[in-house]
DNA sequence: CAGCATCCAGGAGGATACTG
DNA sequence: CAGTATCCTCCTGGATGCTG
């Protein structure tokens, strides 16, 4: 009866959305990725075990995972070293560097209203 | 309160993110609640079947799920008139208004560098 | 009209062992 | 050191039918 948005399961960037957002959305989003690119804003340029000590939780997988997406959106650079032993070190793209204010508003208003919500206590979940 | 993050999967809002990102986020995130969101920011009160017909694609199950776990997270206000035919309208609360600076400017970024990818062309992916 | 119930597929994410 | 490769679980979201 309806017919498919666009081709069946939007995988990406395919995200409709109102507007932007869900492009925006889609490349931030998921549980890590926010958190990896905030690492880079902070620290600037890190190596592969730099981030993993950095983000408690993640799987050596998952890094790889994700930081291979933020590669392949060009929000991250990946610099391989020639060396042995290995080095590889992430920075972030100009791109990357573009969306500094985007997620300092959705941070600020997390710390914000997390507050708000712990203080006015029993949401009762 | 909260579980270590080594235990298994963390749900909701008891994602670590560095900061208020990893709570902002879970909020927001998924496929439809920022497009949800976004509607009743344009169009403030609006009826169930409104919003089907707003956001194209998503199912009932979808919906009402959606619209339950923001009324949930007090981003969402719901209003049952006590009528027949019943009547729902789903209006955002002073918390949900609060995102709007927050959603405008994933918006911002998102229509900015979507064009800009597109424009660049081949990312050979 | 505004849902809820049920079933189901796919993908995100996790644990662990192995490698250049 | 910086990853791959496998395997597995669970959540997200889709389709459809029924109800107050």
């Amino acid at each position: 009866m309806r017919k498919e948005t666009s081709s069946n399961a939007l995988n990406e960037k395919e995200i409709n959305s109102s507007c932007g957002m869900g492009y925006a959305l889609s490349l931030i989003g998921g549980r890590w990725k926010s958190n990896i690119l905030w690492r880079l804003i902070l620290d600037g340029k890190m190596r592969y075990n730099e981030l993993r000590k950095a983000i408690p939780g993640i799987s050596e997988r998952m890094l790889v995972a994700q930081l291979r997406e933020l590669e392949a959106d060009r929000l991250v650079l990946r610099i391989v070293y020639p060396e042995v032993p290995p080095r590889v070190e992430y920075e972030l793209t100009a791109l990357g560097q573009s969306m500094r204010p985007m997620l300092q508003s959705i941070s600020d208003w997390g710390e914000a209203h997390r507050k708000t919500v712990e203080d006015e206590g029993g949401l009762g979940k």
